[in-house]
RNA sequence: GGGUAGGUUCCCGAGUGGCCAAAGGGAGCAGACUGUAAAUCUGCCGUCACUGACUUCGGUGGUUCGAAUCCACCCCUGCCCA
């Protein structure tokens, strides 16, 4: 099967460039590229449905470029943004695409020329303006940028738009010429937001170079009503477990709506289709076995199989009965914290389980809060060491929130 | 550069001297119901060792017993003119 068709059948295509040539293109073994930008110091899910497009192509034995925009994050893209950016520093940046090259090699296979990671900053920073200006620039028509709809959007909001990221676009498009002289890249995938940046690059290359290059979009992650899938109460959904522990993680997925596991299953995991049309069939209550196969599938894939099995596993005796805490994510507590202050909201607030104290304490106002099964009623309440059993002290906020204290 | 309209809490958006930690909506969290789902109803939704105190309404100063609200200057943005 053609891979396009594979990507298509799993729902990852959104817009191509020149299809049919696309097609014939990708019959031989092609170099494509995925820009990501270094905004924070971990991947989000965002991030991963890219990704796993990635994996699927170098599958079949096309060699992806991972690009760090470490020097076009110092510009901020406008695309779906209201607000200018926030100016990054370089040693911010920097520091972030260190930790994302790290992340990445999980996913993809980088030995011997199978696929590298570049970064970007490594020729933007350097250019001089007047020349790229009289190389790059001359390429561009302002009128047509105009008519792209990320600058179209932001000219129509009412915070405008600046000269700064206005040449955004350009920026990305020399990448993908600088990629092709490099490396011979010949394909820019990417986010569907990104679609008007990408034609940008591949025109790029057309009109300076006359040779062929391509564009790509994926869907983004959207639930059934158009919603930006994996954001929590803490923000995005991360892919560092340091961020956003494996549990977590697992839970996010085994709670997706029954009406997205099908379309999650095809993008996030490498189920075959087959399976994946059979699990997204279940009906009522039977949906709940799709989901723990997305939620096992995914989380395999993010923090591997032992991580995965334990999340499962926490969430299967937390769920169904029994209280088999041992995988259920943890937070160490020393004698001395615990002497110093042993209010249960600060347990609540240590363990990441709420925001501040007065989320805490309204929580439990709400009655949501129990420790070691007990509902707590009082916002004072404390524990004590000797609560705390061999296997720490369980910590409980609503119905999923669940949380073990470790004294060491 | 000139004119003009604005900058309010995560987002949208009310508020034009005390009744303002600031209406309403969205998002989020929690409770009931359920299938660890959706929909619905209810509560919470600045921070704090919290029946009170503290910080917030672009910034800095000022007027006032009292300022998100009035004044001055500055910064930022939209629109119109150049």
């Amino acid at each position: 099967m053609h891979i396009l068709d594979v990507l298509k059948e799993r729902g990852f295509i959104a817009q191509v460039t020149f299809e049919e040539e696309l097609y014939k293109q990708l019959e031989e073994p092609t170099t494509f590229y995925v820009g990501f930008d270094p905004t924070a110091d971990s991947l989000h899910i965002g991030h991963y449905i890219p990704i796993m497009a990635m994996a699927h192509m170098q599958r079949a034995g096309h060699k992806p470029i991972a690009l760090m925009g470490g020097g076009t994050a110092m510009i901020g893209d406008p695309s779906g943004k209201t607000d200018m950016r926030k100016m990054m520093t370089t040693e911010t940046i920097d520091h972030n695409v260190e930790c994302i090259k790290k992340q990445m090699s999980r996913f993809l296979d980088f030995s011997e020329g199978k696929a590298i990671i570049v970064n970007n900053g490594d020729w933007l920073r350097h250019l001089n303006f007047i020349e790229f200006m009289r190389d790059i620039g001359s390429m561009f028509s302002v009128n047509n940028m105009l008519r792209a709809d990320c600058y179209r959007a932001r000219m129509e909001s009412e915070n405008g738009l600046s000269f700064l990221e206005f040449t955004y676009m350009l920026m990305q498009s020399y990448d993908f010429l600088e990629l092709f002289h490099r490396y011979g890249c010949r394909l820019e995938m990417g986010g569907n937001d990104q679609w008007s940046n990408m034609l940008g690059g591949a025109d790029l290359v057309r009109r300076k170079d006359n040779e062929k290059a391509f564009a790509c979009t994926f869907q983004l992650l959207l639930t059934h009503d158009g919603k930006k899938m994996g954001k929590t109460e803490k923000g995005a959904l991360w892919l560092d477990p340091n961020k956003c522990s494996p549990f977590d993680f697992y839970q996010y997925w085994r709670n997706v709506d029954d009406k997205d596991v099908e379309k999650c299953l095809g993008l996030l995991t490498f189920l075959p289709m087959d399976e994946v049309r059979r699990l997204g069939a279940l009906e009522g209550s039977a949906i709940n076995e799709a989901k723990k196969v997305l939620a096992f599938e995914v989380t395999k894939l993010v923090h591997g199989e032992e991580e995965a099995a334990k999340a499962a596993d926490a969430a299967a005796s937390l769920f169904g009965g029994g209280m088999n805490s041992a995988n259920v994510p943890s937070f160490e507590l020393t004698a001395d914290e615990l002497a110093q202050d042993a209010r249960v909201t600060t347990m609540l607030v240590k363990s990441g389980l709420c925001k501040s104290q007065s989320e805490a304490r309204n929580q439990i106002k709400a009655g949501a809060v129990s420790v070691a099964e007990v509902k707590v009623t009082d916002m004072n309440a404390v524990v004590t060491a000797d609560q705390f059993g061999e296997d720490g002290l369980m910590l409980q906020k609503g119905k999923k929130g669940f949380r073990r204290l470790i004294l060491k």
